[in-house]
DNA sequence: AATGAATGAGCCTTCATTCAT
DNA sequence: GATGAATGAAGGCTCATTCAT
């Protein structure tokens, strides 16, 4: 008898529908998608949504804690860093994690293109991810950020760096299917992201070492007087 | 007899139903919007859609054609720039121009929300957008970032640096929903944009200097050889 | 053209609608009787419930309304007196048109069977259906049967000998399915109906003379002291 | 090991199910009570209702003999009269115990309004209902009021005089939902169904009490020829 | 014997579209 | 040209019933 409620993972009907609305709503989006059809594709009875879930509404947000938790596991803002690694490394880890939770294309691929709706066109369901998950990352980005910029940057110039940090990096998410059709030797397997979040990184720290050079004409002026 | 296509604006239901359309997309998305409930924003009978577009998803499609060209009319990206304006000249107004179509609160404030949700939840529509009018854009800005980076830049670095600087404007169209969320204290108003666009302008300008400076070293190790 | 509403009273939808939702919510209850039952029956598309009454509720409600509009109107709680009948006149009348109004078996024979299930089962229509109808109609009999037992009756025996006449009308409405079996020989027909009302009749009037006898007795008691 | 179907009556799973079921029936009609519902007062499982009834109809027939059961038992015709009362008596007992029937307002208030369901709304439950209660019931009173009436009386008299007492009584079971909107000081507890057999009393031996004269003067009409 | 997870037919309603004016 | 009444396919969901334990 198995009583373990995630089951061997493909039997699970549970399991399957979640993979099957993810796959679903990241597709045609959550109005766009029928009931009918995920539970065809998760091999479904028509009634399954309702038993387990609750109703369709239910079961999407289902699937985006679902989609969350399981790139969230997969690939957390620190990849494995230790407690002591620089400033530098933790922007590094932070980047390409972000780039690989959106665009991996490993088998649950609908994962980024789930949470792009869900932000350009947001439900209720986002009020819960916006406390539960951005933000203690977008927190913790700023709290990298603070530390490369040094102690003259102001809160409101930490906050706008990270933002741009965070933009480039869902760039490639949001329109990466305008990407693809102007600049189609653009790769997104694993190669291809690693050399996004090199550019980015590139990109960033030259940004922050300008500031930071502003910071000390701005001290070497005060000091002078 | 008047055969003019937009007649005096307001009397053209056309028009209206661009309108009222386009609003309407922009809240609850494509399958989210009724054709009754466009008709009657419009104040038009509820055959019009068909009558005038030959239904619900060609009308879609002239509402994103519209759409686009009030946008890119009412902020075009040289801004009122003469020909000889210097690239970093450029370069601002394309950053706030592109912002500005984005978030621009006025009037018709549906047409940056509605491009938003038609990248993240690409349409086949999408494919005609691209080539008229994303292309030219941004081998517009492309042309601006070679510019600044000086010619022993790669094409290559080029591209990604203006997708640097696309996605730092763009993310705040994008993920506006959440930001508020995060910082109230964050204006979208005319002054607030113009405060994002000054800040991206001084992350991207510090990197793209950054950039050059490693051109130089390079160029100087060549030399000594 | 034809605006009128009613129209041809065959071909307007809305009226075939009612009389097909009306004999089936009879025969199977709101609840029993399906919103494409009716249409089938109606012979209209799925959808007219809907386009016309808003919904299978509201249309119950109609028809309700349409029931007791038509069987009030075919008769009348006065059937035809003039205003200077007597008391026992206008009992007469009342009786015969309400038990007619339960039991005729005309074609809309439906009419009875629906209020009579309306009371067992009391919907929130009801409400409407007290204070427009009942009401009034209770209170007409009330006036009569005040007038036939004289100054001396207390109001509550008023009330009481009232829903006594009442229930002796209603009675064969409510119980018509049980006495057919019972008593095959009673008829129900438009003699058999008279039958029934002239027996009620008789059997309340000796009542309410047998309360008259007992006035007359305390009175004359009272009178002698 | 305990075979009695009856068992503990708490713990018998049947006959709480009767219990649950014969409520819910009695409040929400036959097709708006859920299987779920009964299964969820009566505290089994869901599938019970089909294990033990073999249906949800089934269940229903059963709940309306195991109400009549219980009914009768608790308010016997005869409320226990001796063999020898007058038949005024037996008609006193009668009528309050067919009041009490339908009206108690005691634990098992159900037994009544589903009773009341049944005959406004016959499902085909109510033919053996006919046979095995109603019959022998309403052939009771007729002898009573055939009693009443005297030899002279004919069958099709004493049948509709019988009709019109039971008629009085039904009323208040089938009008409750109305009279108590009409009528707010009207009581339904034991004071006040006693205080309306005693007005049902009154005024159909009135009525009878007519007859009889009329009788007696058709009698003297009929000797003196 | 008894359970409860799972089923699928069928419910009411919505909505883009059509067609006869 | 323009209308709006009418359509019917398809949507999400409920619920009595089944079946493997």
């Amino acid at each position: 008898m198995n009583t373990n409620p995630e089951q061997t993972s493909v039997t699970n009907p549970r399991r399957r529908l979640l993979e099957a609305a993810g796959e679903a709503f990241a597709e045609r989006g959550f109005r766009g998608t029928t009931v009918r059809e995920i539970c065809e594709r998760a091999g479904t009875n028509i009634a399954t949504v309702n038993y387990y879930f609750g109703g369709k509404e239910k079961l999407y947000r289902s699937v985006l804690q679902y989609s969350l938790n399981a790139t969230m596991t997969k690939y957390p803002p620190e990849l494995g860093l230790t407690e002591r690694a620089t400033a530098r490394e933790r922007l590094q880890a932070f980047v390409l994690s972000l780039i690989l939770r959106l665009l991996d294309e490993g088998r649950p691929s609908w994962h980024g293109r789930l949470m792009a709706r869900e932000m350009a066109e947001p439900t209720s369901a986002l009020n819960g991810l916006v406390d539960d998950v951005i933000r203690p990352l977008w927190g913790q980005l700023e709290s990298i950020v603070g530390e490369l910029l040094g102690r003259r940057a102001e809160p409101k110039e930490i906050r706008l760096c990270a933002q741009s940090i965070i933009g480039q990096c869902v760039h490639y998410g949001r329109a990466k299917a305008v990407i693809v059709r102007l600049y189609p030797e653009q790769r997104f397997d694993s190669d291809g992201l690693k050399g996004l979040a090199d550019h980015i990184m590139k990109f960033s720290l030259g940004a922050l070492r300008q500031f930071n050079r502003e910071y000390q004409r701005r001290g070497r002026a005060l000091s002078r007087k």
